[in-house]
DNA sequence: TTGTAAGCGTTATCAG
DNA sequence: CTGATAACGCTTACAA
């Protein structure tokens, strides 16, 4: 391992001018500057992050807190984990912060493994890359530990300085997909949610209600593909009904192959959802979808963390991906 | 922060004896010990571990490799990365090891934060969460570190102790699958693939054929719900076939949908998939398939990581989840 | 069995 | 502008 001292030696300075030329200090002349960077580049030198945050008292790692194992609400809620992991990563890397992640089988054992991490002085930045009501894990950081935190998805409690947010505009994705449909053609327009007691599924809800304005709603609660009669007893209740917007594409998914079964044609109604999961590309007539774009959420969340900024709410833009499932 | 030179002083010892203690060291003598543990517990310490790292030259860290972001095959390829991934930080947390994550936009990217990562002496064990043949970023990891490798999957390369594979026996489980088919009283079994050039689903066909023994072989190759035609062929040239093992529970999903738009009953066929995924348990009829543990794969690997073993390659069992779609 | 002191690689303070 | 020096929190010879 070359060290600070190899690359001052070489260059012919002291370890304290390398150190400074390292972090293009501004009391350093351009001359000085040139030698030892040659110097570094000469021996491929990279600095030991665990001896500049042992001497900075600073720490640039952060936490991506993963839901418990078991939570298999919050593991379903969000199949975009791994995009936003991917998103956070990539920004930590270019920015040298380390990420590291903390999860386990219990709320117990996760706010146990927070505290170490916490208490060690490692990690003072966490990203929830969950988000769920009554958060014990979510409350327990927010009073026990100084940390700063960034939640990936719908706010549950306050926003604040120490809690921020990024997420979706999902309020106006479901407007704006509903008006879609509408401008499509499609005269009247049912929403499929599994749980509306679920925020994303409640705000897609709402920005639906308000694109319909003199419309009338239609609302239908579907949980599985299995529920053939429930979904034969709608149609027959609301005729009129010529399309739906699912809550997210797996709803979709579920009535479509209901509405096959029901024998109907593939464009007998439009069908769009939430999410454009890689199933919705594939299914037949492939699904018209909302890509709420989990990669750049990550990566917002990331840079919330990594610069000075005042926002502590940030809304990621979403876009309507037109597939064959709307004519 | 509480430090080791607190816990000393309240426990009246000098910080060596402290670090001591703190490694349960079988020069202290029990009194001490007392003494000490009682301190660190009244100052709820907890080690700094930048700097019990920085001291050992030692360091408890291991690097998740995640597939480039761009690498859809490496990312539908395995539906499992969460889970994996929670089991690897649950065994690393328990065993007080960080977790680390790399990844990148590009191959190159990726292995210029793998480089730094490893220079910076930070980490010198990975685990890559994803397998694919001739992988530039494995094979740069592979000869120009020192790291420890881990990968989760098929072996594309040789297995060495410096590059070590946790794995399902997908042929074994290829073969049990078929197996549990032709007991439930299916005649004659389809193997439904996307892509047999897959180290994964090759396997799983492997052991199709060996469970089938005298019985013929029938091959379907499909690859989205589109292509009811092709189903319809199928079905028409191979009319004695009553069931079918599909590569995985997506390919299984996208049959049944074609099945179903065909007019044909929901249990005119047996189908069966691998995986597990959420969406098979929801379909209807619900889908039979083959839990490969994914969390104990990550597990697995954390621990081949985090102890000494000889092991160097290590199977994980599979389980046959029966649901309605095989009778 | 315990304490002293040096050192891990870096940075910050203070002199020059 | 640059260089010595102490310090970050912990471990480990070496000494006692």
């Amino acid at each position: 391992m070359t060290t600070i001292r190899d690359v001052a030696k070489l260059a012919g300075v002291s370890p304290s001018t390398a150190s400074r030329v390292l972090h293009d200090s501004d009391m350093i002349s351009e001359a000085t500057k040139k030698k030892v960077r040659q110097a570094m580049k000469e021996l491929d030198y990279s600095p030991n992050y665990l001896a500049q945050n042992l001497a900075n008292k600073s720490n640039n790692m952060i936490g991506i807190v993963l839901p418990v194992r078991h939570d298999q609400p919050a593991l379903s809620n969000n199949p975009f984990f791994m995009q936003i992991i991917q998103g956070i990563v990539t920004v930590c890397n270019q920015r040298n912060y380390m990420v590291s992640l903390a999860t386990g089988q219990t709320d117990e054992e996760l706010i146990t493994n927070l505290t170490t991490l916490s208490k060690q002085g490692q990690i003072n930045k966490f990203i929830f890359v969950y988000s769920k009501e009554n958060d014990p894990v979510f409350d327990y950081v927010q009073k026990r530990t100084e940390a700063e935190t960034i939640v990936v998805g719908s706010p549950y409690a306050k926003v604040t300085k120490r809690a921020r947010y990024v997420n979706n505009d999902n309020v106006q994705a479901g407007k704006d997909l509903t008006n879609y449909l509408l401008k499509r053609g499609y005269q009247e327009v049912a929403y499929v949610y599994s749980n509306l007691s679920e925020v994303v599924q409640e705000d897609r809800y709402m920005g639906y209600k308000d694109a319909l304005k003199a419309k009338a709603e239609h609302l239908l609660c579907l949980e599985s593909s299995d529920q053939t009669e429930l979904v034969a007893n709608f149609l027959e209740t609301n005729p009129e009904v010529d399309a739906f917007v699912a809550c997210d594409d797996m709803t979709a998914i579920f009535l479509q192959q209901i509405l096959t079964r029901l024998g109907l044609a593939a464009n007998a109604y439009g069908l769009a959802g939430f999410n454009n999961s890689l199933i919705g590309q594939l299914v037949h007539p492939s699904l018209t979808s909302v890509e709420i774009h989990p990669y750049e959420l990550g990566m917002e969340a990331a840079k919330l963390l990594t610069q000075a900024t005042t926002k502590n709410y940030l809304l990621v833009e979403h876009t309507i991906i037109k597939r064959d499932s709307t004519k």
